[in-house]
RNA sequence: GCCGGCGUGGCGGAAUGGCAGACGCGGCGGACUCAAAAUCCGCUUCUCGCAAGGGAGUGGGGGUUCAAGUCCCUCCGCCGGCACCA
């Protein structure tokens, strides 16, 4: 490309209105007026040593062209962007060089910074935010006091994720099988350690249930309800035989209760202990050891073959007074329900098999609908050999059995949740400090909101002690503090807080970004949340949106915000692939860089090819040669609208060593571009072209947006080839038309069609229905349901007419010659099918 | 295994149950040019045919309908999520 000529001197126009906007504050949001506001929130992205993934800039496009839109529409928008700063990266940097995190972690902001400026993105840079900034994390570490207060976060010993690659401690959710998720280490293993737990399960129905609310797709909302994971079923407890202990389940399935056969504790279980008998000891140790060591490996891999060891004991069935014998398993998970089941073989596919294993009794209790086998049978049916509930279909005999249980004591209705509370320490240097200290006398201490924000101390050590200590501990002078409560004594807790703190409010602080006296001031949250429209990637479709969600209903319960869901409606971007169709990666080497493609075919090329590629929500391969085309598409516009004459001195004069900005302004519009009054034919294109752009842009539809721009061009070259002049009347609303997905080019279109302010603001062009009801229609003729032949007619003929012409037509004649007519169909305008045999 | 989503030309992708393949890429042909690039114009689902014209066609099979890429059933494949959740 770089020999080749440029389609159009995008590399002169576009750093000029660049710098005009910033200049001009034009995407200046304010907080109030008489315009409807409209909040649109991109991701916010960690500014990684990397810069600009083509990725980032896939979602931004799409904000930013509705941004630019809504304004244009009269919306008051606000349209902020920052940086999800602390992380671990930095900081292994930092203990690989000794650079400060800060340090490193400026430096990348100024490169995310720059590129995205490079793209042309309307963001109101007033209001960044950056979550490393101790006047922002002030308001993180005072949020969390919020949650303290409110005995939402408490300590606890907790077995955790230690990886040995990342010497750190990661979040159950950054684990998958046994393997480090942040960088494929595959020596994690547990360890019990204090931690910060957030007790995020308080509000899980209302996660759950609150889902109604949003307009998020149904995919998005699938995977946090199945993350939540909420289950009804009924606690029972089952007397030990000859012990004074009970073993509490958790069954979905009380129905089953009669079908019990045996019992599994997990193998972590307190009882197992306790109900192990001599003869078994042995046997159980080993496996519950066996069964350790192999959590620490790879839980996955045991989902192969069921393994357990019969305790020895045996507990008393409450329904019927059975002896069923007691199992240790690991198919049991400690961290689920109670630990420990009833395991009903006939209608539990894991039981089943583990019985057919173990040779343990299999007892139908549940009769399958006819014609399937009840062995095995999971589904609804109809409650056998079961007492009281014999005859009862699944759903009256769930309800009469707990209730039978409830009555006696035995048991209650209860609800589970798959859903955790969630680990909220980590034990690094890179993160907002926990704002709490430990006293002697006075236990866990939160700091008064007048301490806020407490700052990271300065080290030159950043490798964690060996201790699985965080690196804090290190720093002697700031953990020994005194106790705000009695003046004692005190340490500050060295635990630093996971990456997603940050992120979890960042919309409400781009609404007050500079306020000191309160994270966001009431009448600006109430002006502005919620967020009508919040785009990224799907990597976040559980974590961050769940956790963000749980921190806001926090405060919305503590009346700081006034909204029960923070982001209204929801999209994820697909994902952008390599020419190769993979996944974009260093070691596949394709990669492309936002810098050179800039370069290349500037930054309106790149926005436009990044919405032309297909549907924002899909995943699609990045092309070369498309980009070329749309940098075409954009070339042929310009070639449209200016003079062809000074386009040449433009080029000579840039040839001659003119400075460009002097050269640009020689440019001329094109003579074509008369006040002539536009034909019929020019009306109803451009008015339907701003029906189409018009409702793609309400539907997120930008690729056919973009087609049906090029569709204009396409005729409006053709007219101005053939001679006729390009009416105003029909050049300056399509020049509103491509301004919000090429801004640049459009803002240089628009100077030259002689306006001297920005187009930001221009109102958004109407189209009038009536232009586009056609005079004349072709419709098509069928015979059985093909086609033989399309006739011109004028259009809102009656169906009879239409009716007639058909039977009259030639092809037709061919087609149902020799045959009888058995219907017609009339579709008026349309199409008539006429069914003949 | 379970839960989502998706399968349309050589490629990216369009199509409120009513003309499948808009738009772009690539390819072919033409104009301009000494020539090339750039640009402009035309053609381009496959197949039979010199043509006129015919036939087939939206992952496979079945169904509903005058009419199905679109709705229903079933199977296959790919992508994403969860994964012994009792």
């Amino acid at each position: 490309m770089a020999a080749t000529r440029k389609q159009y001197p995008f590399d002169l126009i576009e750093p000029k209105w660049r710098q005009f906007w910033l200049d001009n504050k034009t995407f200046r949001a304010s907080d109030g007026g008489s315009k409807p506001k409209f909040y649109i929130l991109d991701m916010f992205p960690y500014p990684s040593g990397a810069g600009l993934h083509v990725g980032h800039p896939e979602g931004y496009t799409a904000t930013d062209i509705l941004a630019r839109y809504k304004r244009m529409r009269g919306f008051n928008v606000l349209h902020p962007m920052g940086w999800d700063a602390f992380g671990l990266p930095a900081e292994q940097y930092a203990i690989e060089t000794g650079t400060h995190p800060a340090a490193t972690t400026r430096k990348n902001i100024a490169t995310f910074r720059r590129q995205i400026q490079m793209l042309g993105f309307s963001y109101d840079w007033n209001r960044e935010v950056d979550t490393t900034d101790p006047d922002y994390f002030k308001w993180t570490q005072w949020i969390f006091l919020q949650i303290f207060k409110k005995g939402l976060a408490y300590e606890s010993e907790v077995p955790v994720w230690w990886c040995e690659g990342c010497k750190a401690v990661l979040a159950n959710e950054e684990v998958s099988g046994g393997v480090c998720d942040r960088k494929g280490h595959t020596n994690v293993v547990r360890r019990p350690l204090r931690q910060w737990v957030l007790k995020i399960t308080a509000y899980a129905d209302r996660l759950l249930e609150d889902l109604k609310l949003v307009d998020w797709s149904e995919a998005i909302k699938e995977m946090q309800r199945n993350w939540i994971g909420r289950s009804e079923g009924a606690e029972v407890k089952f007397q030990i035989a000859d012990l004074k202990s009970e073993i509490t389940v958790f069954t979905t399935r009380p129905d089953t209760l009669f079908g019990a056969t045996y019992m599994v504790l997990a193998p972590e279980h307190p009882l197992v202990e306790k109900v192990t008998t001599v003869a078994q000891r042995a046997a159980v140790s080993a496996y519950r050891e066996a069964a350790t060591k192999k959590s620490e490996l790879d839980r996955t891999d045991l989902a192969k073959e069921k393994t357990g060891v019969f305790i020895g004991g045996y507990a008393i069935n409450p329904v019927n007074n059975e002896k069923i014998p007691i199992w240790v398993a690991d198919y049991v998970m400690m961290g689920y329900g109670t630990g420990a089941i009833m395991a009903v073989p006939a209608h539990d596919t894991r039981d089943l098999e583990f019985a057919q294993k173990f040779n343990l009794p299999v007892i139908i209790v549940v009769q399958a609908p006819a014609g399937q086998e009840s062995i095995g049978f999971v589904g609804d049916g109809v409650s056998v050999n079961s007492g009281l509930i014999t005859g009862l279909p699944t759903p009256e005999a769930k309800k009469k059995i707990t209730a039978w249980l409830e009555e006696r004591g035995l048991g209650k209705k209860a609800i589970n949740y798959k859903l955790r509370d969630w680990l909220f320490s980590r034990q690094r240097y890179w993160g907002e400090p926990i704002p709490v200290v430990h006293c002697n006398k006075c236990g866990v201490v939160p700091l008064p909101e007048s301490a806020l924000p407490l700052t990271l101390p300065e080290m030159h050590d950043y490798t964690p002690p060996a201790s699985a200590e965080p690196p804090l501990a290190k720093a002697t002078d700031w953990v020994k503090t005194t106790c705000p409560k009695c003046g004692g004594p005190a340490t500050r807790e060295t635990n630093t807080m996971p990456q997603w703190a940050g992120s979890c409010w960042y919309y409400l602080r781009f609404i007050d970004p500079k306020n000191p006296q309160a994270f966001v001031a009431k009448d600006k949250e109430k002006y502005w949340m919620p967020v009508d429209l919040y785009v990224g990637g799907a990597e976040h479709a559980v974590l961050h949106l769940l956790y963000s969600r749980f921190w806001h209903k926090v405060l919305y319960d503590l009346g700081h915000v006034s909204t029960p869901e923070p982001f209204m409606k929801l999209v994820n971007q697909g994902m952008i692939l390599g020419e190769d169709g993979q996944k974009m990666s260093k070691s596949r080497g394709n990669v492309i860089n936002p810098d050179d493609v800039v370069a290349d075919f500037g930054a309106d090329s790149f926005r436009l090819y990044e919405m032309f590629m297909g549907p924002l929500e899909a995943s699609k391969p990045w092309s070369t040669k498309g980009i070329e085309g749309v940098n075409r598409f954009l070339g042929r516009v310009w070639r449209l609208f200016v003079d062809e004459k000074a386009q040449q001195d433009f080029e000579l004069a840039v040839a001659a060593g003119t400075p460009g900005e002097q050269a640009l302004a020689g440019v001329k519009l094109s003579p074509a571009i008369k006040d002539a009054v536009p034909t019929p034919e020019q009306l109803k294109l451009l008015h339907a072209t701003i029906k189409a752009v018009t409702d793609d842009l309400d539907a997120m539809g930008f690729n056919t947006a973009i087609s049906r721009m090029m569709e204009f061009v396409n005729e409006a070259t053709r007219w101005v080839a053939a001679g006729q002049p390009l009416p105003r009347k029909a050049a300056e609303p399509f020049v509103l038309l491509l301004a919000p997905f090429a801004p640049h080019v459009c803002e240089q279109l628009w100077t030259m069609l002689g306006y001297t302010q920005s187009l930001a603001y221009e109102p958004w062009p109407g189209y009038d229905a009536a232009l586009l009801v056609a005079k004349e229609v072709e419709v098509v003729l069928q015979v059985n349901g093909k086609v033989r032949d399309r006739i011109r007619v004028a259009a809102g003929l009656p169906q009879a007419e239409l009716e007639k012409l058909a039977h009259a037509n030639e092809k037709v004649v061919q087609h149902t010659a020799g045959k009888t007519v058995r219907k017609v169909v009339v579709v008026p305008d349309k199409l008539v099918n006429i069914v003949a045999a």
